[in-house]
DNA sequence: TTGTTAGTGAAAACCATTTCCATTATAGGC
DNA sequence: GCCTATAATGGAAATGGTTTTCACTAACAA
């Protein structure tokens, strides 16, 4: 499965809601509440994993997490990383993006303080990617609007939605 | 390379332009004209595949087309499906789109009688696809504004869009 | 009709992602 | 702190959609 922008939310795991929340019980992480609070275990590798999405730039593939943390994690595999960023992205904590250049890639739904919500502007000939946040006021109104519609419509429950521009980067439409 | 909405369109094959375009070459298909006009050549193969896109209802595999045509045309390969999928789709006469299924799904741009515009309802579980024009026209028109500054602020030319809602059908949410 | 070469099919290669399974390590109960 | 049940792991193998290779075929301009 691949490509769509983050299906899927809530905790479906066992853990009594309600439980003790200590956001301290390992280290300092942000997420280690949201975590454990869906009885998921802290390890190492998941650690490492949202560690590597929540200090770069976004929109990292599988492998480019594994490149970014194996030289100080060399026993976290890429199993792993596929496994883990299934389940952060069932959580919500990341949405699973395609861009078309055949494979898929994650970026973090919200860094520590707060979302910074977005949409994608992507060049179809270098695959660069552009995060804009221009007339994203406009578009989620409408796009509120246009789910509720929906919703009622075809009797949808809508999470979630992509928008994405495809074109050419200035460097692209010059080399002609 | 996977799942933008069809990315890029024109011909660049040579074949200079203001030849005779006969409409009537082989049969009578409405695209042979525009297909023609770029240079392509006119295969069963290729014919077969445009007339399955047209005559279903849409969001065609490749292997959906490949079984749709193999009764009729048994020498039409599945390469040739994907080759000439790709062509259409580089001329913009159909969009590749990506619902997360794991695979690429085609239809066309327009039909024989101009186009139909239309975005996709997704569903997360059951994949299933509904086709919705209402609120097209808002849509259209706020993305035309969006894209006019996008293109200005960030230097894209930009050919094309993609907006998709995901959430569960009613079978789906009902399921549990 | 013929020659050039775009197009083709079958098989093999590709490669991102998933599955298998024996092993390890987390966390709750003591 | 120790023990235990079992969630999580990683390496290797499998998967499966798509692409590449290459010898062969057929479209079409002349
Ligand atoms: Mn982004
Ligand atoms: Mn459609
Ligand atoms: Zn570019
Ligand atoms: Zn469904």
């Amino acid at each position: 499965m691949q490509g769509n922008g983050g299906r899927g939310h809530g905790c479906q795991r066992g853990k009594s809601a309600g439980d003790t929340q200590r956001a301290d019980c390992r280290g300092q992480g942000w997420w280690h509440g949201k975590f454990r609070g869906c009885g998921y275990r802290l390890t190492t590798g998941r650690e490492a994993i949202l560690d590597s999405l929540s200090k770069s730039e976004g929109h990292l593939s599988a492998e480019d997490i594994y490149m970014k943390i194996h030289p100080k994690y060399p026993n976290v595999g890429l199993t792993t990383i596929y496994r883990t960023l299934d389940v952060l992205s069932n959580l919500g904590m990341i949405y699973k993006l395609d861009f078309g250049d055949g494979r898929a890639r994650y970026e973090l739904a919200e860094g520590p303080k707060g979302a910074h919500h977005h949409h994608h502007l992507v060049c179809t000939d270098c695959n660069k990617v552009v995060d804009y946040t221009d007339f994203i006021d406009e578009e989620v109104e409408l796009l509120r609007e246009t789910e509720k519609g929906l919703g009622v419509k075809y009797n949808f429950k809508i999470t979630n939605h992509v928008i994405q521009f495809y074109g050419l980067c200035e460097q692209c439409s010059g080399k002609k």
